[in-house]
DNA sequence: AATGAATGAGGCTTCATTCAT
DNA sequence: AATGAATGAAGCCTCATTCAT
């Protein structure tokens, strides 16, 4: 088989059993095994068990990263709130199609290893930045109310990494209408869960 | 040393190690060196590495379910703001105390075993429908607006957890004015970021 | 309590346990957990786990050989037959009043260690001298046909053996009438299986 | 080497060390160390102490029961004598080709386990099974006197088990003429020890 | 005369990694 | 490019024994 070839299918093996098992209740064996290849051709392709998954991850990140935009409020620019609603839909499309990848971000990634406690912390932080200087230029904007940003944008991080945990423990609702969902959610986030001009007694 | 102490001994030794290292990377010699004690002790108090971690588990759980209340409405209650800022100040305060329990809650906990994650789980969306369960009532009294509750309450959920999370990450800030930070949070999940009438362009 | 009746009280637990699970299965726990003393008492008592079985085993053997006598053919003895009877009943009356003596005798004390091992064999080798001497005055009387009477004597030794063990599997039938037992074994060893005159085809 | 190779070479050493020592003070590393081998080639081959020790009990089951066949009497059969000897020399042989396998059946199975126990008691009730249809079948000919038969092969069992026992304490004397040791226990089986028409006084 | 907390050597098993073929 | 037998460090747990009270 060709190497690319064989390097993707011990891959997309390992994937789903990460995802499915966590990091350290998969051994190579397991994968091997699902792979249908020799002890010897997984080190052939991966240096270590760390190695495969931390490619594993890294693929994620970036492919996160990738689908994650900063919202362009230049003249010309599609609405901010298409582009919200495009940045969520693609990162749910990832999941969609790859399910496990999203195992492995909530659950198999946390707890492994101080260095990939680190590196996901290092993720979220980005994104958290991302959201922080969206928000602040929102406020200029006279969009967004006054408030702290910062905080703002880890409220929208632990939102939107809840949602996703609700979607992986929950498939039904998931495929229902994923549309439906974002929109709700930002909604939420952006008029908050109480009647217009009321406040909490 | 009398029995109880030296069990809460060895358990607090655990508790930290766990927390900074996690349950795997977390061996048996470890808690025995930290704690001064034999081998043979440790199995003298508990009965197996994953008992002590479920032990601790489960008393972290029992203990936050103890701290978050249902907010009652009944006439002579306390203002609802009040009791809703007494829960998250709660919480906050059993994390300020033992900050090994955040660490082992949000990182230790998560993908040790399929039996651990469903206990989570579970805590989890018991969480979730206290909330919902308010969010159903914020509405019959008209204070909260028409939404998906559910999702509200995952919402609500992913916020709080990811405001720990924070925590955990950015000490500093915790101690520096829990209430405030309370507060603020309150007020995003209730009136959402935008400025009044103003909706996402 | 009196140290002689604390000591009396140990042994029996402990002989009750070695014969029901073997000298390995047996640990200290159980023992001073069935005696209902403390762990320190137990070492009060006896030196060891080995200590404590040594005895019980050499309890048992000096009893058994107490109760194997030579059969004695000086004029005025009881009949031979008798004699042999009786030597016969004093044992089996042993283990019906401690069966677990039996257990301890058959199934514990093999395999737990060379220096038992060689103790037990000694033991029986004594019982096969004592036969194979009995065997040959009867050789010298007339009575005993020509044979090897070494070999004659393991096999009296292999047969008194494994009735006992019968007898500790199949209860009931030990009960019922041991005296007909005895008789028939004793029968099939001095007159064989065989119809008189008869030779195997 | 050859996966064949290795797993006999390591049964062969397990068989010696288990037959010379019993089944508790042989330890896993006495195994590999004899064996030449590393700690993970044992676990390679089998799953566990108890796994392999109960393959070599099995084997030695399996390969006893093989050696031991029903007598036929249909015509144009062997003498039934001739049948007897043969059984009585094919079990010994395999004995002395491989004297730690009696060693193992003699010693080492007992009281290492209930199951064992129950595997080997089930195995022996087999044997006396066999025997005891025979001699039935030997009464319905003429040539076995009345007698209770299953007694009689409770005795046939143990005359064997204590003649094989005595063979493994005494070696010289195995090799020295099985063929004359197999004739004089049958012999005394079956014809008793007393003279002709003479009875225990 | 008795207690029971503490000990630590010793044993079994797992599994990521290597390397000769 | 692939194989799979072999490795051994590392981890968990048991249990007979000791000793301060």
């Amino acid at each position: 088989m060709e190497p690319r070839e064989r390097r993707a299918q011990i891959l997309g093996h390992a994937a789903r059993l990460f995802g499915d098992k966590g990091y350290y209740d998969t051994s190579i064996a397991e994968i091997i095994a699902a792979a249908g290849v020799a002890r010897g051709t997984f080190y052939l392709y991966f240096e270590s068990k760390r190695g495969i998954f931390e490619e594993l991850l890294n693929n994620l990140l970036a492919d996160l990263h990738e689908r994650i935009r900063t919202v362009e409020t230049e003249p010309g620019s599609p609405s901010a709130r298409s582009q919200l609603v495009d940045n969520i839909a693609r990162v749910l499309q990832l999941f969609a199609d790859e399910r496990h990848m999203l195992s492995i971000l909530l659950k198999g990634a946390a707890g492994v290893d101080r260095e990939f406690d680190a590196k996901l912390n290092e993720f979220y932080a980005d994104i958290a930045r991302l959201m922080e200087s969206s928000l602040t230029v929102g406020q200029e904007m006279g969009i967004v109310r006054p408030c702290d940003t910062r905080i703002a944008a880890v409220v929208a991080l632990g939102v939107f990494k809840e949602v996703l945990r609700d979607l992986l423990e929950n498939d039904e609702r998931a495929a229902a209408d994923p549309a439906k969902l974002a929109a709700e959610v930002l909604d939420i986030f952006s008029r908050g869960v109480l009647m217009d001009g009321v406040s909490i007694p």
